[in-house]
DNA sequence: TCTAATTGCGCAATCA
DNA sequence: ATGATTGCGCAATTAG
């Protein structure tokens, strides 16, 4: 989770055990790299979609022999780079997407922030609201009142704040 | 799509060569057409001694050796596994994430519209508000208003939105 | 059909 | 020594 810096020394023990360079013709392809050391054909269960045949070994002898062809080292050459590319797509969207997820939940706060605020500034609006109708209402005519809080028109439901939050 | 049914086909190396290899205690090096799986002795040219460091043989038959370890085949069984593990949990982890910015952005929309209500019952409020200051400045004692006579008292909001939470 | 992009997988090095 | 990660190459599949 923290380290991700490892590419270059790569292998060890090229005492020619796993170092499987498969190069038989011009090398230096791989710059950066210290190019393959690693593993060889993978056999897969090749599903038999078309009924289950038992793989013929005629081709597979002809598989073989391309191994060697420059062609194919050049389709494998070819391969391997789109996968690195591929990966590295893939990872670099996995951190904007964590990026991402980090900025709405900023955005979030903010805007529950600000929903707070107005909140309260809705309640304290509306208090002030309703004193003055009560005002106005306990003197309609009286010029002058103490703050008796007159209940005249307390039509309001439940009145104040229900902010809940 | 998925065909998981690989049989513990392993690549084993030897001196250059690659011996695909079942894995079975007992090696049988050539398990013709098992589960139609073709698993043919590929003889993977190694790069040999062209451009290669010197290869102390020494070590490498050690390796070599070591592949066919009852151990080592244990050990690449677990590791596999643990990748298997580690790669499963990586893509779920995406996932999540993923998942974690529609929620985010499905909550930043409501949190706006709520904003966007609260703004407007602001605004109105205010509004109301002014009017009625104005009112007081321009006539000290106004007539009963023409206007909207129970705008006062008549405070019931209609926005008694109360986002249920 | 061919090529590029993806995807699953195993190996080995390294981390923890 | 052991499980977890990670870079990498191979091969099968999937798009275009």
């Amino acid at each position: 989770m923290s380290k991700q810096l490892q590419q270059k020394i790569t292998n060890t023990i090229q005492n020619g055990v796993s170092v499987i360079q498969n190069r038989p013709h011009n090398s230096a392809v791989n710059p950066t790299s210290t190019a393959g050391l690693q593993q060889v054909p993978q056999l897969v269960p090749v599903s038999p979609a078309g009924g289950g045949k038992a793989t013929p070994p005629s081709k597979m002898k002809k598989n073989m022999a391309e191994k060697d062809s420059e062609e194919y080292r050049q389709r494998r050459e070819r391969n391997n780079l789109a996968v690195k590319k591929s990966r590295m797509r893939s990872k670099q969207k996995a951190q904007d997407t964590q990026q991402r997820v980090n900025e709405l939940k900023e955005e979030n706060e903010r805007l529950e922030a600000k929903i707070k605020l107005l909140s309260k500034e809705l309640s304290v609006l509306k208090d002030l609201f309703l004193e003055h109708a009560h005002n106005l209402a306990d003197n309609v005519q009286p010029p002058a009142s103490a703050g008796g809080p007159g209940d005249l028109c307390n039509n309001n439901n439940g009145s104040n704040n229900n902010s809940s939050q």
